[in-house]
DNA sequence: CTCAGTATTGAGAGTTCTCTCATTTTTGAC
DNA sequence: GTCAAAAATGAGAGAACTCTCAATACTGAG
């Protein structure tokens, strides 16, 4: 899990990868510290050990590096999360372990969260992208007379919004698990879930993804 | 209501204040068009039809003239707001009335929009200035018994966030009051009103804000 | 080991801004 | 109208980067 994103670990990998597994692993880190905007391509270079035309033989400009990196990212969490919810059934349990596990990754792995949370302000692509795997989940969960509200991009973005101030606030201040266990009480308030309801299908979440860890 | 923020309309002020509201007014619309990190002095003084070294004559650096901007905006955007609730004395219509007429100034003027959410992501600060006139009308609602929900910074920052999201997508979209109304629903949601009772809420909140205009 | 193909290097030309300051212009009290 | 104080000006020094490219170093198939 700790493992480095852009790491090719085969052992006979051309130096071509190599080399740009390393910049882009040198972004990441640097994104996270100082944010999409202000990333220098002398400081990727440096810090990979690199000299600073090298980067020019692997990426046209910052946007290309920042746009892979953010992707590359995503795609992986995306894969995690996919991992996470096989076999589960009911609507409001994906729900609640998507919302969880995305939480998790970015909060365990606080540079791939930091740049979750650039990548939601600086790129509306992106934004949607977060909150597409919910979209079915909640579409099923309206099917199933789960959910009173109604569903567009409009609650979509509610949502995503709520998800990244609990990964902001955790990576902040340090990860907390009722952090996590609010914001799905928030999300199920919102999703029209009765308040009485509520309690007990946080408990029922909790103790199924506890078993499975 | 579309006049100028920082705009001194007594005849005679000396031309030191107006020479400074000029280049504040001028950062506004800036920072509104091109966000608060990439804008340039020379911009500013350029657009104000200055000459580039009079800047220094009234800020040290860039910093210190967004800073300005941002304050001056939350201040004036609170001072609106509290004109408009004196005189509610019912919690949930305060928290309401506070939230709708803050997406509204800031739908109204886009400019003044732009820079609450500029502040909101890059000044922590200003993010709890905006959320501080919240508080106590929660604590209110929680002693009336109206509210049900934990009151922290975490809840403020997440009502803030649903808030600022309403905002966003008005500026990208256009106005439209439907996305303040869910706002507000949403919100009652997140605070634990019983759901079968917050139709009636914003049935009467509407009437309300429609007689007093 | 050889050598052609690849990859890396870093000096520097070019660009874009910030910030300073000697000079010029404007202001307003008398 | 005068004139000292206040304000504005804009050329340019300096800083910080980006991106190029000729030169150099490395790699691995034969």
């Amino acid at each position: 899990m700790s493992v480095s994103l852009f790491q090719n670990i085969g052992r006979k990998v051309g130096k071509r990868e190599r080399t740009r597994a390393a910049l882009l692993n040198s972004a990441l880190g640097l994104v996270a510290q100082h944010g999409m905007e202000t990333i220098k391509i002398s400081e990727i270079t440096k810090h990979a050990g690199l000299a600073n035309g090298t980067f020019y033989n692997y990426f046209t400009d910052r946007e290309e590096i920042i746009w892979e990196v953010s992707f590359g990212i995503a795609k992986e969490i995306s894969r995690q999360i996919d991992d996470e919810m096989s076999g589960i059934d009911d609507a409001v349990e994906r729900v609640l372990t998507a919302t969880t596990a995305f939480i998790q990754i970015a909060v365990d792995q606080p540079d791939w969260g930091a740049v979750v949370i650039s990548s939601s302000q600086h790129t509306p692509e992106m934004r949607k992208d977060v909150t597409k795997f919910l979209r079915a989940d909640l579409q099923l969960g309206l099917d199933q007379g789960r959910f009173s509200v109604m569903l567009d991009q409009y609650l979509l973005d509610q949502i995503g919004s709520l998800i990244i101030v609990c990964v902001r606030t955790q990576i902040d201040e340090g990860a907390d698990v009722h952090l996590t266990r609010r914001v799905c009480d928030y999300i199920l308030r919102l999703l029209g879930v009765p308040l009485a309801d509520i309690p007990k299908i946080l408990a029922i979440h909790n103790r199924l993804s506890e078993a499975s860890h």
